[in-house]
RNA sequence: GUUUCCGUAGCUCAGCAGGAUAGAGCGACCGCCUCCUAAGCGGUAGGUCGGGUGUUCGAAUCACCUCGGGAACGCCA
C-alpha cells in the first residue's frame, strides 16, 4: 500500500506539472505549523530562481490547480511562498480503511527478503548479568523484530563468551580452592561426575575473586592464563570442568533473558567454532593475507583512502592463543556456511567500532564473507548514572541486572496496589509487565548511539514520555472496548467515518503514518523512531478521548466509526510495543 | 598527538535529505475526577540551539574555524 505522504506529494506534483513547473518540487512534507495545515510543501520557494518568478506566485498557480483535488480540502498559498495543505475527511477515511483491510496495515512487503544475522546479548557465562550487557538485550532484540515484520528472514544468535580468559580463571581459583577435584588429575582416565563441584551461587562468587587476584598477583595470572590454554588445546579434566560451568550458568541466563522478553535462536558461542580456527589461520598463511608481527600473528587492514591508522587485525596473540578476533572471525566463517546471510549485524558496545572495522575489512580482504553480504556494527553508548559516569549501584559496585529488574517491579507492585484493589498475583504480574515496559521503552527511546542517564528515580515514576504511558492509553481502549461488548454491543459492524472533530482527525493522521515510519524505522535500525511514533499516537489518542464520549454515544453509526478507530489505535499500538519487544497488560 | 562522537529550557532528550513563532518529558506554578482507569487532560513560566565565519532568499540543520566534554587508538572483550 503506498504511503500517504506519498499520495499527497503525488497529487502535488502533477498540480506543479500542470501548472507547468517540474514535478520534483511538488514534495510534501508534515507540516511544522499545526496551527495552520496539516501538510505543507515548500517547492514554490525552491522554484523561483529556476523560473525567475516569485515564489508567491508559482504557489498560487499550484493552489488554483489543486481547486478541484480529491485529496485536498484545501491548499493555500502564504507569502513568502508556503503552500498550507489540509486533506479531505473522505480521503482519510478511506486510506484508514484501507489499512484496516491490509496485511500489516499497509506496510509493504520486501520483493526479495533478506537473510540476517542479529549478534546481540553477548554474555560471558559464568558472569552474572550486568546493566551493562541490558542495551545490546533490547536493542538488539528490537532491531531483530522490526526486521522480522519489515518481512525479512532474520535470525538472532547470542554469542555467548565462553572461550576466553575468563574460564581459565575459574579453574584456577577451582584449582586453589579444591586441588584434590579429580578434574586436576591428569593421570586420571575414567568417567568424571555428572554433578558440578560448585553452585551458581559459589560460580557466581568464584569468577570475580579469581578476577580480582590475577590482577594483583602477576603468577596468578600466569596460572590463568596457563589454564586458558590448556582448555582450548582440549586437556580432559579442564573441558569437563567447562562443561560444568555451562551447565550451571547456561540454564540461569535462559532465565534472565526469559525475563526480558528477549529471546534468541541460537545459543552460540566462541566455543562452537574453535574447531573452525585452525583451518582459517592456515589458509590466511597460505594465501599470503597474514604475517608475523612483533611477534603476532596479523593481516594488515589499512586502505589507501584512510584518514588514520588502522592498526593490523591480530589473528593469534605472540603465545599463539586466540582472541576476540580470532573467533569472531570463524563465526563470521560458520555463518556464511551455514546460512548464507545478506546481512549481519552486531550489536556491542561504540567503543568497539575500530575493532569490528578491522574485523570487517579482514573478513573481506580475506574473502571470508561473500562481497554481497552487508557488515554492519550496530555500537551503542553507555548506560550512565545521574552523576553521567558509568552507572553503579549506592555502594559503587556493579548492578546485577537481576536487582535492577526486582527494585522496579517492586515499585511498580505498591504502584498498582496503592491506586486500585487487585488481586495480589495480577498485581505481581501486571507490574512484571509493565516495569519491563518502563525499562525498555527507556532505553529505547534513546538513540542507540548516544550514552544515556538511567535515572532509576525516573524510570519508576512513569508519568509522561514512558512505556508505562503507552500501555495506559492501550489498556484505556481495551477498557472501553470491554465495556462496549459488556453492554452487547458488537465490534464487528464497525467501520471508519469522517472525522467531526479536530481531536479525531489528527488521531486519524496520526495512523495514516505507520507504513513510513515502520519503514524508516527498519532501514535506519531505529526502534526510537517508533517510540516517538507511538508517543504522538498516545497523545493523540488521549486527545480525542477526553473530548469524546464513545460508550454512552447514541448515534450509532457515530459510535461505530469510533470503534473501528479504536481497534486500529489498539492494534496499531500493541504491534508498535510488540517490535519493541514488550506488551500490554489487560488492566493497570 | 591522531581519529571520532557529542554540546538545544534548571534536568533528561527530540528535531538536523535547510523553510514560517525551535518541540516533548521531568521539575515549578495554575486549573480539570457525580462522566469510558487522573499512570490522564488543559494551561503558564522557562532557550542569543557552546562561540565565530561562510554558503543560501532562508541555517539548530550544510561547510570551515574555535572552545568545552566523552571515547577509541596491536597481544582485553
Amino acid at each position: 500500500m503506498k504511503k500517504f505522504l506519498d499520495l499527497i506529494s503525488e497529487e502535488m506534483q502533477n498540480a506543479f506539472a500542470a501548472a507547468g513547473y517540474d514535478s520534483a518540487l511538488g514534495k510534501v512534507t508534515l507540516s511544522n505549523r499545526p496551527d495552520l495545515c496539516e501538510y505543507q510543501c515548500n517547492g514554490a520557494m525552491a522554484g523561483a530562481k529556476i523560473y525567475k518568478k516569485a515564489p508567491v506566485m508559482i504557489a498560487g498557480d499550484i493552489a488554483e490547480k489543486c481547486r478541484d483535488s480529491k485529496i485536498f480540502s484545501s491548499v493555500e498559498a502564504v507569502p513568502p511562498g508556503f503552500l498550507n495543505l489540509k486533506v479531505r475527511e473522505s480521503f482519510v477515511k478511506d486510506y484508514l480503511a484501507g489499512m484496516q483491510a491490509e496485511e500489516k496495515f499497509g506496510l509493504e512487503m520486501p520483493k526479495k527478503p533478506s537473510k540476517i544475522i542479529v549478534d546481540y546479548g553477548g554474555p560471558n557465562v559464568a558472569k552474572p548479568l550486568h546493566v551493562g550487557h541490558l542495551r545490546s538485550a533490547i536493542i538488539g532484540e528490537s532491531i531483530k523484530r522490526i526486521a522480522r515484520y519489515a518481512g525479512h528472514e532474520v535470525i538472532g544468535d547470542i554469542h555467548m563468551g565462553e572461550w576466553g580468559l575468563q574460564m581459565g580463571l575459574i579453574i584456577t581459583e577451582l584449582k586453589e580452592r579444591k586441588p584434590e577435584l579429580v578434574y586436576f588429575d591428569e593421570a586420571y582416565t575414567g568417567e568424571y561426575p555428572k554433578e558440578a563441584p560448585f553452585t551458581l551461587a559459589e560460580l557466581e562468587e568464584i569468577y570475580p575473586t579469581a578476577s580480582k587476584k590475577s590482577k594483583e598477583d602477576a603468577a596468578y595470572k600466569e596460572k590463568a592464563l596457563e589454564a586458558t590454554f590448556k582448555l582450548q588445546s582440549g586437556v580432559r579434566g579442564y573441558h569437563a570442568l567447562w562443561q560444568h560451568i555451562m551447565g550451571v550458568s547456561i540454564p540461569d541466563l535462559k532465565k534472565n533473558y526469559e525475563k526480558l522478553d528477549v529471546e534468541f535462536d541460537l545459543w552460540k558461542g566462541e566455543a562452537d567454532v574453535k574447531d573452525l580456527i585452525p583451518d582459517m589461520v592456515e589458509y590466511m598463511k597460505k594465501e599470503g593475507y597474514a604475517y608475523i608481527s612483533e611477534g603476532a600473528l596479523v593481516v594488515d587492514v589499512k586502505e589507501e583512502t584512510d584518514t588514520k591508522e588502522i592498526p593490523p587485525c591480530m589473528i593469534l596473540k605472540s603465545d599463539g592463543a586466540s582472541l576476540y578476533n580470532t573467533t569472531d572471525l570463524a563465526t563470521i566463517i560458520d555463518r556464511m556456511k551455514e546460512y548464507h546471510p545478506d546481512r549481519l549485524i552486531y550489536l556491542a558496545d561504540k567503543r568497539q567500532n575500530l575493532y569490528f572495522e578491522q574485523v570487517f575489512r579482514c573478513a573481506r580482504k580475506t574473502k571470508l564473507v561473500e562481497p554481497g553480504t552487508e557488515l554492519l556494527h550496530i555500537g551503542f553508548g553507555t548506560m550512565n548514572g545521574k552523576d553521567g559516569k558509568p552507572f553503579k549501584t549506592r555502594e559503587g559496585g556493579v548492578m546485577r541486572l537481576e536487582y535492577l529488574i526486582q527494585e522496579i517491579n517492586d515499585e511498580m507492585y505498591r504502584k498498582i496496589t496503592d491506586n486500585r484493589q487487585v488481586e495480589e498475583e495480577e498485581a505481581r504480574k501486571t507490574a512484571e509487565v509493565v516495569a519491563l515496559s518502563a525499562i525498555k521503552y527507556g532505553d529505547l527511546s534513546n538513540q542507540a548511539a548516544k550514552d544515556y542517564i538511567f535515572d532509576i528515580d525516573k524510570f519508576t515514576s512513569f508519568e509522561g514520555d514512558t512505556g508505562p504511558y503507552i500501555l495506559y492509553t492501550i489498556v484505556r481502549i481495551k477498557s472501553i472496548l470491554n465495556k462496549i461488548k459488556d453492554q452487547g454491543g458488537s465490534l464487528d459492524q464497525a467501520s471508519f467515518r469522517e472525522a467531526e472533530s479536530e481531536a479525531e482527525k489528527s488521531l486519524m493522521l496520526e495512523l495514516t503514518g505507520f507504513n513510513a515510519m515502520m519503514e524508516t524505522a527498519y532501514a535506519e535500525s531505529a526502534p526510537h523512531k517508533i517510540c516517538a511514533y507511538i508517543y504522538g499516537l498516545a497523545n493523540a489518542f488521549n486527545h480525542f478521548y477526553h473530548e469524546t464520549k464513545i460508550v454512552t454515544e447514541e448515534n450509532e453509526e457515530k459510535k461505530l466509526g469510533w470503534i473501528a478507530l479504536l481497534l486500529l489505535t489498539r492494534d496499531i499500538l500493541e504491534v508498535c510495543i510488540g517490535v519493541l519487544g514488550f506488551s500490554a497488560p489487560e488492566r493497570m
